[in-house]
DNA sequence: GAAAGATAGTTGTATATACCAGAGGAAAAA
DNA sequence: TTTTTCCTCTGGTATATACAACTATCTTTC
């Protein structure tokens, strides 16, 4: 279950355990975990270990502690689905269409004015540059172009972007996604996008702007999307907040 | 400033004293806060007891890490505020103009199909529809469609709607606007939004589709919105549901 | 039988130490 | 001058240990 000589760290893999272990139902919830101490016996670690990953699941809310009687399973927060923040392939499936992508360039450029300012690089500061046609059922749903720091997704390739890239970072880089700010506006379809949407010159577009923020505030991800006004609409949630 | 005798913990105490030097200024935003070397050094304390209170002030928002260049002081919550729902007139004061409008048709209609099913209404029952222009600095901006259940706001008159309708619905009407649902796509002009927002035919709109509901789940508001494209931008923030 | 005390188990706080990995600048080499 | 190397700073991971504070139960005492 817990491997010393794995470069997942320790308290990592046991957070992994424990929520593993929570979402097949063999902890229960309300139900006491197994106490620090016997999961430091059990795999060999230090307890202070143990306390980093089950400080994790609490401040995540799987677990709540109650000093001197144990520390517990949590109640699964029923989570807003819909204002979440989604990959183009997790959007279209959640819409019920088959998402595709069709790769017009892949390479590393020095990053411009625009797209240093988004990642908060120094310009030039080398960048991977993915350019997609995104295809929804097989028709053309957008152009997006996204934009990685080079330093921060190393050995980036054609597969790995051909899969899930929000999967790769999440689960293999071991980043956590956290947040992302985006601008929304209506724009007339230009030369490229005319081309790539098979629509007419003219036409509008929903551009969307997407920068993500990993947990620690670092930007990792700018993407620059142009919809088919046509097929796709922009669908969220909000809450208000009491002045 | 470090009291180790004291019966509060020690990494609270320095949670709270570094919570005061963001708080007075004397620790600025994106400025590095001291290394956890360097607390534990001139308070004599363990480098695993400064990194409990960073690490509670890093889940707090308050600070973020990065790995080899230090822990830096993260911009306060009220900058991230941009997300919550708002009204038109909230919405351009926090992006510095100033909110006007012009009435063009304040009137109880029969609830069409589209509407009626917004609201979750009957077809045909009475609703209040109030057509604006909206100005932001004495410009036009959007042209914009409210819908609103006649038997749930009444006694609604032109100098009501020309204050705040959010305000009149919070603080006489006593009910609580909870959120809202939104649907953002782009379009062409049409001939009466080429009209009123003295754009050409043809020109992109980016229209907004909102439904607000209050804290029962009943609709309450179901707004149509016609943005200018070249002034206006949608902006929001998403956090990262985790798998 | 009821209250008081001991006991064992839990999490909470705190220290000292060690090594790893990323970032950045200084020194050395080309 | 430019590139490379290295050193030192940073936070990240991990261990071992100790005692405090709280909870629940068992045991003794009244």
């Amino acid at each position: 279950m817990i491997d010393k000589n794995s470069p997942i760290p320790i308290y990592h893999q046991l957070e992994e355990y424990i929520k593993s272990q929570i979402e097949c139902g063999a902890l229960k919830v309300d139900e006491a975990i197994p106490s620090e101490r016997e999961y430091a016996e059990r795999y060999q670690i230090s307890r202070m270990t143990v306390r980093q990953a089950i400080n994790n699941l609490v401040n995540e809310g799987y677990l709540y502690r109650q000093k001197g009687r144990g520390t517990f399973v949590n109640k699964q927060k029923v989570e807003q689905k819909l204002q979440g923040l989604t990959s183009f392939t997790e959007d279209m499936l959640e819409r019920g269409m088959k998402p595709s992508s069709k790769l017009l360039s892949f390479q590393i450029i020095p990053a411009d004015i625009q797209v240093a300012s988004r990642l908060k690089l120094k310009e030039n500061t080398p960048v991977y540059e993915i350019q997609r046609v995104r295809l929804a059922d097989d028709v053309p749903m957008a152009l997006e172009t996204t934009y990685l720091p080079a330093n921060l997704v190393k050995g980036l390739t054609e597969e790995i972007i051909n899969q899930s890239l929000y999967k790769y970072i999440e689960d293999t880089l071991l980043l956590t996604i956290s947040e992302a700010a985006q601008q929304i506006e209506a724009a007339s379809a230009k030369e490229i996008e005319v081309k790539h949407l098979e629509i007419e010159k003219g036409s509008p577009v929903l551009l969307i702007l997407r920068t993500s923020y990993l947990q620690d505030g670092t930007p990792f991800e700018f993407v620059k999307s142009a919809y088919r006004a046509d097929r796709y609409k922009f669908v969220h949630t909000m809450k208000r907040t009491s002045s």
